[in-house]
DNA sequence: TATGAATGAGTCTTCATTCAT
DNA sequence: CATGAATGAAGACTCATTCAT
């Protein structure tokens, strides 16, 4: 996290200034998540925040800045923390395992990510599709790809498979499921899955779908 | 098409008001998928059809009946498509691979369903959403369910898969794939896949990861 | 005046709208002059004209394009009847008497004049300043330029004159007078002098200081 | 400068806070020169200093008693200077020449005067008008008036010329083209004409068109 | 002396909607 | 069928001002 980054933040006193602009960061990504970027007013989140709308300029003086500062603050380090430990030299099975887990672990803490992701990041005309772009780590990204296409080379890997779409199919998947989950629930009258069956299913989907022969077929051979 | 669903149409003369209401369909539902409903103007999409915006409240009343129109017309026609010739008996693999190819079908005469569908269906507080879940044809998606619950009673489908959730897998693969086609190409710097590539990666996905045992385990045996 | 120039203009109807147009139109010119353009709200105006707020940006769009109207429609006609007569051939004098004369005679119709150009044309930063440039008739100032630059060269006119300011002398002098007049009268404890006077005091002052020897004191030797 | 004048004022320390109420009053005056009173915040006079805006309220109070200094300390000074040399006794053209002398090179050290006199103390609605007003130095405008009404009288000044009038004509043919120099080369495309230059440009002008007869006419008798 | 937090009022602008024609 | 006029409500943003520290 990017001191820089901050529009207002006083340097040694971390205490009532930051309480509000946390507390409206916190109403606006909640918020965005609920209604979209576009149709969440300024003053609504200062509502939610107990705060006048006034506030909000003071603190992220306008939408561009607000919408900087979520990337930056609130979606930038969760990229980080997921794509951080992929390194090369490592088989792509267990590495989408690892991106799936903590991209799950992460989001359990950040709920409206997943919302926000497909409507503001997927969506052509989404507020925050190039903000998220340029925040990218496309080096880790790349080293996946490859992991993916050594392994086609093997042929441990199905070649029907586009080992660079495969990377959105990922983290697409995973954040659709965590995102409609309770639609999932409303629309199919069951239980709303949890975040860790979404990961297993979204893991086991994604895995089986790589290997030419499952487990059990080899078993069974 | 439904006539009962149209709100005004004059009986005897289906010539110029239909062409302009039609025109006005299509101008909203392109600025939907680029902008998202709730930050499409009225006034936008007469801008964009060449005519007044008093013509929309001419012929869809307001917002709320455009949606409706939007659904009943334009949406759910393609589920019907789609999942019409879902039955019982078939082979779950076979439907899947059936029901994809006529999404990504359906969607290349109507390329601003996968960016709506993302935004107004899957999302909590899209404007579609409700409306759409009433149109779902819940008896088709779960005689898919029954199949792939029995071919996993057989064996034949791993057993970590969620039958259900795995409906919403493949829509859900199917239409960010689709939507994101263009963000895609820019992130990776690469070119932007086709609809029927998109399909077959998804299809290879979805079954093989279906199958204990992949087509060349069984082959190399 | 240009047709085209307006915003919007029901062609074959000079009823209803182009009233309220036209009160607007008048609104804010008198709220202009008495408190500049910068400090007049889009509301004063439409209150003034005892309409709301919203038809202001019904019929200019927004400040920028009022702005675009009052110059277009109000100022630039001005100065084409002030300047159009001016032709090269005519002796100086009669040039400038005729200009002043004009512009009098103008003002008295759109007494929001002077203080406008002072405020917003001829100030650095004024909003007007860069549409009125484009507007300014050069080609006319530039003949009466010459002419005094002739009359220099003949010995007629004073040699410490520089012909080109004299303009700005010319038509400063006549605004400032007309925008100051109540101004002249608070400050002095005087009656306001009347527009005629005014002409012909800064007749009298411009065309004896072209003149090193005047008329009436070769009379009188 | 009056110590009255100030608001507040450390007594014994005239040190570092001067200088900042200095600055503050600096940045406002150019601020007010470039974009008027009325469309001058408040915070950017703090911003351009390098100050907060409660620096200006500590200093100020509020945005009248700013105005009120400004005029006090800044525009009451210049007039005393330009005007307290005039006395009764010396012929009309030489106090005239003196006046534009004396207020040409006291605007050389405040550039921004001339700018706001025809914005704010000229025009009507000018936020200084009428705090400059009860500072104008009555009592020597009226030694001039009757200096050039005895030059009349003695035939030795034109009597179209308005004696009252003519004080205005001469500080404001001076203040607007000091204030209009960069317009006037911008619009006629020519050189920013000098303030020295200026000054004689507008001597000359006033001064024969004070005399029926021109120097060099006197002269050749 | 100096500042950051906070706010209420006000301004510009957009928009869905109504209505008379 | 179609449109221009008109409006009230709401949203983004600014700003002068106050206050506790």
């Amino acid at each position: 996290m990017n001191a820089s980054s901050k529009l207002k933040r006083s340097p040694g006193r971390p205490a009532a200034d930051t309480d509000a602009r946390e507390q409206l960061l916190a109403a606006a990504t909640e918020l965005f998540a609920a209604h979209g970027v576009a149709a969440t007013p300024f003053a609504a989140i200062a509502r939610r925040a107990g705060l006048t709308p006034a506030m909000m300029h003071y603190y992220f003086r306008d939408r561009d800045h607000l919408l900087d500062c979520v990337v930056e603050e609130k979606i930038a380090p969760l990229l980080a923390r997921v794509w951080d430990p992929v390194d090369s030299g490592i088989a792509p099975q267990e590495l989408m395992h690892g991106i799936v887990e903590r991209l799950v672990a992460g989001i359990e803490r950040a709920p409206w990510i997943p919302s926000t992701w497909m409507r503001e990041v997927l969506n052509e005309g989404g507020l925050l599709r190039n903000r998220v772009l340029r925040r990218l780590p496309l080096d880790k990204t790349r080293i996946l790809s490859s992991a993916l296409k050594q392994g086609q080379a093997r042929g441990e890997i199905d070649a029907d498979i586009d080992p660079v779409l495969v990377v959105f199919s990922m983290l697409g998947l995973t954040m659709m499921h965590l995102a409609t989950a309770a639609f999932f629930a409303q629309a199919f009258h069951c239980r709303q899955p949890r975040p860790q069956a979404i990961g297993r299913h979204v893991t086991a989907l994604l895995l089986n779908g790589l290997k030419p022969a499952g487990k059990r077929a080899r078993k069974s051979k």
